[in-house]
RNA sequence: GGGCGCAUAGCUCAGCGGUAGAGCACUACCUUGACAUGGUAGGGGUCACAGGUUCAAUCCCUGUUGCGCCCA
């Protein structure tokens, strides 16, 4: 075996043997506790950030575990046909070769998409290969596959038949650059340093009226002036008239809460195509609300065409025609530069905003008066609402169920139609008759509408989380009545970041509570971010994103799978850099050499062996330690507590079974017989336990090690360690405590007396009971070795004058090294420990002398501190007496 | 403005009504026949601050401060 382990040289010819063996599939024909998660699909257009590696890696431990322990496993894969995303990648690449899309049309550019797909669309599911991920690739869906566009035709439809699904016109968040519908959820709001500008409205009997507006360019769409009913200040103006400048409408003043005396000067202009809020005013006073921006943001004057007049001083009809066509940002200096001309303009004021920006693209956001598509979530959001409160979903951490409460109680229709090409084109015609025809295919639609009528189908597609949405049963071949649908819907969890809480958990529920009438899982796991090591969120901007791919390439996939399970703390970002990966590649490598070792030590494991018919104490010891690695491990697993489960491997491992169990072996192994027979089986049994244990965690060096170790059957077969109660267990424990306390303790004073590990001591015991002596010496090849004692023995009359002591339990134990023994130091050592003891005896008597603590505490606990103050006071008693004798 | 989370060793984080922990980093020693990606030992914390509840608070409650996130 190589000094470490390298991984570059297993992991990819490993994960082609698991791959190819099958091991990895589903078998929905199969009976057994179904267990089944699906991916979070990735964008098609993504590659593996660490993001990813966090969130797949959880998943691919509870996979394999879940495996491990005889579960009917299910790990649906697939990616995400990312609408506007693969768009925008695809519309890039044409550009460079200076074609449009709108020139190619929409058959060809979907054609190139697809073809963009089959070569690039791969990436990430390759990528999450390398990691380890277990996923049943076989199984692998893409949301515009043929099965799950059906599975999206027939739920639109079927909305669309119950009345949840309609056509409206309202305003949308509209991106102007891609001229497409956004969701809500798709628009951050950035705080900008942009300007109030105030301006005059005139009003008809002489007076003006000031607005205070941060997007003037909208005026022309202005239908109204509105202040709040309660406002002294403009209270007899409402119902006047003002004219519009510019465009020289007369509009009135209307009273509405929407008007903050506040803010501003009290006075806002009412734009009800561009506003939300104005939009709702609109909707109160009956106002008329048209539209003076086009799909791109550029001036639009059709409907406000018949409204100019020309005023002489306040309105001229040529300045807004000349704007037609000129872009919004353009339009609002020409437009400030005309009030200030008119002398409307009173001031300019720097203000901070909040502007609405794009997720995608980061466009300015523009609210946009359109007929769209909408389902009707919040009927939908209902029951999913109810699955929470009822505790059929739970989120963990629970904290999160908030959250969703808050959004899901509050949500708007969903705007379902987006102006875009690549996705699933919405089944439905407009026919010659104005009528729309809502259907599967467009022979159902024809056949509604009759022959006489001439049908278009709607240019739209839906939005990619529609699609989505339906993820954990169209994957199962929903609608038809599979198997697999029957085996593993509802799934038993999904495992994801909060950010899609919203987009994708939540329409998952509605979806499939509607369509399934069941959750669509039980759990969500929510899981944090990852960071880097500063805590700063990882970004292309900043450049601190560090690739997974490199750590994996560097470190290994297990290292940087070891990394992420030990830091994900529920729900808790993760800090991660080279620095932590590498630090759990030390893990591996320990575990390697220990198993190197064992190897060289003739350690191979025993077919039948039965770790209840153990005889040494050694053997009881470990294998109960073993037994209780794995059941906490195993609890850790079960809380969804990844931390624990790394931290029970890491301490079972290297502080049991290296630092300890193998310490102690190795004078075993020198020896020959029964005893060292035994040892030998017992330490390949434990360490079969250690690397299945781990499977889930670091499969590919368990795996590498399980072949090398010469254990027998498939590694991927093997099932979660069940490890036995050995008998004596009790006793083989406290014998090696008190051996790992009397070490350690030897070790300590050695070291504080800087005594050199290769000046070899006696330990002579005093007072020590028989029992005490016959333990010492039982081990005394190994105390020899690893305490550095020369003797063990027994001492009758007082000890030496020079000498470091120990006490342990009953016994002092005696380390006589004259001429290397500084005397005041062990004096200044003695003290010390005295000294502490003192103080803790001091607490405790306080505590045990408060009348109240006595009466009024738990009885253990005062039991336990009388405990705890007899054991100070008898090491007390001696720590004292050893320090008599130094005189 | 509303909501949520976090604050424990130099760093990253566990923990918990009664005795404060780990890993890394640090210091000293050790090239002992698995491992220097190692071994042994050690130093290091008013558990953010102020109140309250309690026999007892790092832990529970209230408030304050600082940091982060979400929504408006």
């Amino acid at each position: 075996m190589e000094k470490t382990f390298l991984p570059a040289a297993y992991e990819e010819t490993l994960y082609r043997q698991w791959e190819e063996s099958g091991v990895f599939k589903a078998h929905p024909e199969k009976e057994g506790e179904a267990f089944s998660i699906m991916f979070p699909p990735p964008n098609v257009t993504g590659t593996l950030h660490l993001g990813h590696a966090l969130n797949f890696t959880l998943q691919d431990i509870l996979i394999r575990w879940k495996r491990q322990q005889g579960a009917n496993v299910l790990w649906q894969p697939g990616t995400d046909h990312a609408g506007i995303a693969t768009q925008m990648v695809v519309e890039r690449a044409l550009d460079k070769e200076g074609i449009s899309r709108t020139a190619l049309g929409r058959p060809g550019f979907v054609d190139r998409v697809w073809e963009w797909k089959k070569e690039y669309g791969g990436t990430i599911i390759r990528q999450l290969r390398t990691l380890g991920a277990s996923a049943d690739w076989s199984r692998e869906r893409f949301t515009m596959d043929d099965g799950l566009s059906k599975a999206v035709r027939k739920v639109f439809v079927q909305l669309h038949k119950e009345g949840l699904i309609y056509r409206d016109r309202r305003l949308v968040n509209w991106d102007p650059v891609f001229r497409s519908a956004i969701s809500d959820l798709e628009v951050e709001n950035k705080e900008t340093k942009g300007s109030m500008w105030y301006i005059r409205y005139p009003l008809e009997d002489g007076r003006t009226i000031t607005v205070a507006t941060t997007r003037p360019e909208t005026m022309l769409g202005d239908v109204a002036v509105a202040v709040s009913p309660e406002d002294d200040r403009y209270r007899d103006m409402i119902g006047q008239k003002v004219v519009l400048p510019l465009t020289g409408r007369k509009i009135p003043i209307v009273a509405d809460e929407h008007s903050d005396p506040e803010k501003g000067t009290g006075a806002v202009k009412i734009t009800p195509a561009h506003d939300f809020n104005d939009f709702e005013v609109g909707k109160r006073h009956k106002l008329p609300a048209p539209t003076v921006l086009d799909e791109s943001a550029h001036i639009w004057l059709d409907e406000i065409a018949d409204s100019l007049e020309n005023i002489d001083g306040v309105a001229d009809t040529s300045f807004v025609q000349s704007l037609a066509g000129v872009h919004r940002d353009e339009a609002r200096k020409k437009i400030v530069a005309e009030l200030e001309r008119l002398e409307w303009l009173e001031k300019i004021e720097p203000h901070k905003l909040q502007v609405p920006t794009a997720d995608r693209g980061g466009a300015i956001v523009e609210p946009r008066l359109t007929l769209q598509w909408y389902c009707d979530a919040p009927k939908l959001a209902g029951p999913a609402i109810e699955a929470v409160e009822k505790d059929k979903i739970v989120f963990e951490p629970r904290q999160w169920e908030n959250t969703f409460f808050s959004w899901m109680r509050d949500l708007q229709p969903w705007c379902i139609s987006r102006q875009l090409w690549w996705g699933h084109r919405i089944p439905a015609w407009y026919g010659s008759d104005n009528e729309t025809y809502v259907a599967e295919t467009e022979e159902d639609a024809r056949k509604q509408a009759g022959p006489d009528v001439t049908l278009t189908q709607e240019e739209d597609v839906l939005d990619t989380w529609f699609s989505s949405a339906l993820w954990p049963f169209s994957t199962l071949g929903w609608p038809d009545d599979t198997e697999a649908l029957k085996r593993y819907y509802p799934t038993s969890m999904l495992v994801t970041g909060f950010d899609i809480i919203f987009f994708w958990v939540s329409r998952m529920m509605m979806m499939g509570l509607h369509f399934m009438g069941e959750v669509p899982f039980h759990k969500v796991l929510i899981h944090g971010l990852v960071r880097d090591e500063k805590g700063q969120k990882m970004s292309k901007s900043r450049g601190n994103g560090i690739d997974p791919l490199d750590l994996i390439a560097e470190f290994g996939a297990d290292a940087t799978r070891l990394a992420i399970c030990a830091g994900a703390g529920p729900g808790r970002d993760i800090k991660l850099g080279r620095g932590r990966v590498e630090e759990h590649r030390s893990f591996v490598t320990k575990l390697w050499n220990a198993s190197r070792f064992l190897q060289m030590n003739g350690a191979a494991p025993v077919a039948n062996f039965d770790p209840t018919a153990v005889q040494s104490t050694l053997s009881r010891w470990i294998i109960e330690e073993a037994r209780k690695a794995t059941d906490s491990a195993n609890a850790a697993l079960e809380a969804s507590r990844f931390d624990d489960y790394a931290r029970c491997c890491y301490q079972f491992v290297w502080n049991i079974f290296c630092d300890w169990f193998v310490e102690f072996a190795k004078p075993v192994f020198n020896t020959s017989g029964t005893e060292t027979e035994e040892l030998k089986a017992v330490s390949a049994y434990v360490l079969g336990i250690i690397l299945r244990m781990m499977q889930p965690v670091t499969p590919f060096v368990t795996a590498t090690l399980w072949q090398k170790l010469g254990y027998e059957g498939d590694f991927m077969a093997q099932s979660w360690p069940q490890v036995p109660q050995v008998s004596q267990a009790q006793e083989a424990a406290e014998e090696v405590n008190w051996l790992v306390r009397l070490i350690t303790e030897v070790r300590t004073v050695r070291s504080e007396m800087q005594i050199p590990p290769s000046q070899k001591a006696p330990l002579w015991f005093r007072d020590a009971k028989p029992e005490t002596i016959e333990r010492a010496q039982r081990w005394e090849e190994a105390i020899s070795r690893m305490a550095r004692a020369s003797e063990v023995k027994a001492l009758s009359e007082d000890g030496p004058r020079v000498a470091a002591q120990i006490i342990l339990d009953e016994a002092t134990i005696f380390l006589p090294l004259e001429g290397l023994i500084d005397l005041d130091a062990e004096r200044a050592r003695l003290r010390k420990e005295i000294s502490r003891l003192e103080t803790e005896i001091g607490k405790v008597e306080k505590k045990l002398g408060n009348e109240n603590f006595v009466a009024r505490a738990k009885p253990e606990v005062v039991q336990e501190n009388r405990d705890r103050l007899a054991h100070f006071e008898h090491d007390l008693t001696r720590q004292q007496a050893a320090l008599g004798r130094l005189d």
